[in-house]
DNA sequence: TGATTGCCGTACCGTATAGTACGATTTTCT
DNA sequence: AGAAAATCGTACTATACGGTACGGCAATCA
């Protein structure tokens, strides 16, 4: 067992000077991410992160070697974030339908977030310059959302609520058929942040189809 | 009725030098293209496009008076070569299924070919930077796929192929039910090329969800 | 043929930016 | 308290890039 709300692996002695590194390099990782995802990774400076902190370049240079560095480590930050707030609720006890309306709604508010958007525009961009970041981001995040779904719907095949097939390609589907509905127009800038209305019709509609084709 | 073959609007007299200049004009905007592609905005230099094209600066900024426009007018040509190429066949005296099956089929090699790939990281990743530029995408593609698509499956439903619904948002979902298998994972980098087993059986999946969901 | 127009090559300007250097100052460790 | 480490402010280097200027050469036009 661990010890109780140790959040630091290897649980450094914590003195006073390794805590205060430790969290200075979290606030410049807070900073440098805010930048890099509302300007890109070329519209970001490092003096302007370094006149947002506050402080100097010196100090910078102190923490991260160079931009790149820290590019990655704020994808890295950033993308463990992500992963951890897209923690999707799916209980075993609804009614099926219900499951997945919920499921549905859940992923399409996170998705749709204007933080979201700009970690995969960020992502998507760089991908030809930073190949690592894509397998990064697609592994922590959309990966593990799938795998949780599938997981699920084998489940609900097993019982004999759905029609048995591949689970992991039904999850790709139902997913598919949430995004399809805005991510692509929202990713290129067509629209704002989405209501609550519409996000619950787009759910339900997904669902609608998803059980329709999956009925037993 | 317009002249036969005239490719040109207004039909300029066609001097010598204006048909020059508009050829001048084709390979500077092909070859820039080319450049904003594989390096992105940020990643294309003027100095090397001139290069490229075999001539000085000064040539470029002859016909271009800056690097935004210069883009601007790539990704105008570019987009429309684009919509130009992506006219897909759905043949209405086929088969529904097979009409489907196969628009499936070149839905997904047009867009899993490594330029439209490129295209795509482009607009998005510059959506932010270049408002513009995502607009006049989706309206000269995606969105015109989705509507002769709609149209089809409106037919279709008139005929008592498909059941009742609304054609536009069956469209979105078909195409979801395509995109979904590979595109997001090819834009960020995670997939090279498809090969035509792959492509074939993705098509012939998303028809089959498709109607089970659409079935009369 | 003579005037014009466009193109090439090259040098140049101004600016922006990643990254460095360094002395002065503050914070932490022992 | 005194040594050591971190930070700050600022000035600096080197480079890259968008864009301009200009003199000479070739194609085009009338």
């Amino acid at each position: 067992m661990n010890a109780v709300s140790a959040p630091c692996p290897a649980a450094k002695p914590a003195s006073r000077r390794e805590a205060r590194r430790h969290s200075r390099r979290e606030t410049i990782l807070d900073v440098a991410a805010q930048w890099f995802l509302e300007h890109g990774y070329d519209g970001t400076t490092m003096s302007a992160i370094a006149t947002a902190l506050g402080g100097s370049k010196g100090t910078l240079w102190n923490y991260f070697p160079s931009k790149d560095v820290l590019f990655a480590a704020v994808i890295d930050q950033v993308t463990t974030a992500f992963r951890e707030q897209l923690l999707l609720i799916l209980n075993p006890h609804d009614e099926t339908e219900t499951a997945l309306y919920r499921f549905c709604g859940e992923l399409l508010r996170k998705t749709s977030s204007p933080e979201a958007v700009a970690l995969y525009r960020l992502v998507i961009g760089e991908a030809n310059r930073f190949p690592e970041v894509g397998r990064i981001f697609y592994e922590r995040a959309p990966l593990q959302t799938r795998i949780l779904l599938a997981e699920y719907l084998s489940t609900a095949m097993e019982r004999g609520r759905l029609r048995r097939d591949d689970p992991f390609r039904a999850a790709r589907e139902l997913i598919g058929l949430c995004m399809c509905n805005s991510h692509s127009e929202r990713l290129m800038g067509l629209r704002a942040a989405e209501c609550e209305d519409t996000v619950a019709a787009d759910a339900e509609q997904a669902t609608r189809v998803f059980l329709r084709a999956y009925a037993i």
